[in-house]
RNA sequence: GCCCCCAUCGUCUAGCGGCCUAGGACGCCGCCCUUUCAAGGCGGUAACACGGGUUCGAAUCCCGUUGGGGGCACCA
């Protein structure tokens, strides 16, 4: 069984069930998000499918549950049983005899025998003495002294169960074995062990997988973990890179290596031996790893892998030039150049831009910075060269401009960023002379011409 | 206020009583390579929170302190 609190905590889930032989049942649990967000179910939903979990088994939000009969038998067999009573306490009437601190439930009801009724509560009747203890597979067995739990609500004034039981009540009829879920639902799990209990079923084993934490070292939040996964996606991450890194936070493959094949990931990942801090989300890290898994790519891999980026998509922005000047041929001869240069796939558009474009958007501070005194003249004396050379090709390119620079004392490092500036628009790039010969003769010399008009 | 969890480089981790002068990865800093930028190669920086035990021996076991996080609703 798994609580939607991040993608990683799915993973680890997933693979536990796997190599139990087990069913992953998913449930996303916030009534919230269930209730008054159906987009971000659906959001959640394939960010889950993107990281490669399967959806089959998604259960839908408590409150839809086909169970609701269940739940309310079963809190009615806690009422009968005794280990159940009504509650008129208001929340005013109990902070006014506890104290404007709270101190849980005091247990004002416990023996008055109300019966049921119109805007009466049912508390289950926590035991007075003992201790309960829960097997969880990360940490041990966290024990907890019943005195110290209160007699909580198990269905509101109008009958309604509450998640506490109802969850309960579904695993029990899903014969769930195994609960895994993050950390933030550890205090929990002496109650709905306690329900597990009295409602006369053996209580599963537990797993409360470390929170996620951002820089302030604060659980990130549900919301914004769901939007983050898919903007991660959206932003040109690799799922095999996401799921991989994932798997990284709180847990290591053996041997000193951390990018492996996900069978490696299957087949040593432990659930036990996940480390039970938390982690902190290193985005740095995610970005090294992506990089890695884009350069393994083979070429064409690499093609198909930045499509989205080169169209647009619902949620993926269209680049800035025309639709029908891309051109593929183009793309695909200088996107081995840019396979190493990239670190997240929408990356790729501002490195190959200058090929559909009909003229290279000028980053001011680059313009500066190559077109200092001299540049104009070294430009005519480029745009000389280029025209009279015979074959429009990378290395001859390079040879001229080199050339060029060393009549004037000049290293290829200064003399080709002002060719680079006029012709990409940019200071850093793709290599230059490769460019060149992809965006062809007219073009470059266009370009040329366009920026010394420019130059005094 | 009460309860619970956690604690190795900045970050993710290896380590589960001697193999630790604590290993790897990301980051950062150098150098090499180099047509810019990357990639690649080489090297460097940097940690067992603190105090007590236990033991021949502790990063590893126990207790405490400190620090961090989470939870205590007729929310889920």
């Amino acid at each position: 069984m798994f609580h939607v609190g991040g993608a990683r905590s799915a993973l680890q889930n997933w693979i536990f069930a796997k190599q139990h032989g087990g069913v992953f049942v998913l449930r996303i649990e916030d009534t919230d998000i269930a209730r008054n967000r159906p987009e971000w179910t659906e959001g959640i939903l394939s960010a889950l499918d993107w990281i490669g979990i399967e959806r089959g088994t998604y259960e839908g939000p408590y409150f839809q549950s086909a169970n609701a009969g269940e739940h309310r038998a079963a809190a009615q067999r806690l009422y009968t049983a005794g280990r159940a009573y009504y509650c008129d306490c208001t929340r005013e009437a109990i902070q006014a005899r506890t104290g404007s601190q709270y101190q849980g439930y005091d247990g004002f009801c416990r023996d008055r025998g109300l019966e049921p009724g119109e805007g009466r509560a049912l508390r289950f009747r926590t035991p007075d003495e003992g201790e309960t203890r829960v097997v969880d597979l990360i940490r041990g067995e966290p024990t907890f002294e019943n005195r110290l739990i209160e007699d909580f609500v198990i269905a509101r004034g109008d009958g309604s169960p509450v998640f506490l039981l109802a969850n309960v009540v579904d695993d029990m009829t899903q014969r769930i074995t195994h609960v895994i879920r993050a950390e933030e639902h550890l205090p929990n799990t002496p109650k709905q062990q306690l329900l597990w209990q009295a409602l006369g079923a053996e209580p599963p084993v537990w797993a409360h997988v470390p929170v996620v934490v951002n820089e302030k070292r604060q659980k990130l939040s549900k919301r914004r973990d769901k939007v983050a996964l898919e903007a991660y996606r959206d932003e040109g991450y690799l799922a095999d890179a996401m799921r991989n890194y994932l798997m990284l936070l709180g847990w290591a493959p053996s041997g000193d290596r951390e990018i492996v094949p996900w069978s490696v990931i299957e087949e040593e990942f432990r659930l036990e031996q996940v480390n039970p801090s938390p982690a902190f989300f290193d985005e740095k890290k995610l970005r090294a790893f992506n990089g890695e898994y884009i350069r393994a790519l083979p070429a064409d891999e690499f093609v198909q892998a930045c499509r989205p980026w080169l169209t647009g998509t619902e949620t993926i922005p269209v680049p800035p030039w025309r639709p029908e000047d891309f051109d593929p041929a183009a793309f695909a001869a200088v996107a081995p150049l840019a396979q190493t240069r990239i670190t997240v796939l929408s990356e790729i558009v501002s490195y190959v831009d200058f090929l559909f474009l009909d003229a290279p958007t000028i980053d001011e501070g680059s313009w500066a910075k190559a077109m200092k005194a001299g540049a104009g003249e070294l430009l005519d004396a480029a745009t000389a060269a280029f025209r009279a050379l015979p074959e429009w090709e990378a290395d001859r390119l390079k040879s001229v401009l080199e050339q060029v620079g060393a009549e004037r004392g000049l290293k290829l490092g200064k003399a080709q960023a002002p060719v680079r500036v006029a012709v990409t628009g940019r200071s850093v790039g793709l290599p230059l002379f490769e460019s060149l010969e992809v965006l062809g003769r007219e073009r470059t010399l266009a370009r040329l011409a366009a920026a010394r008009a420019r130059l005094p």
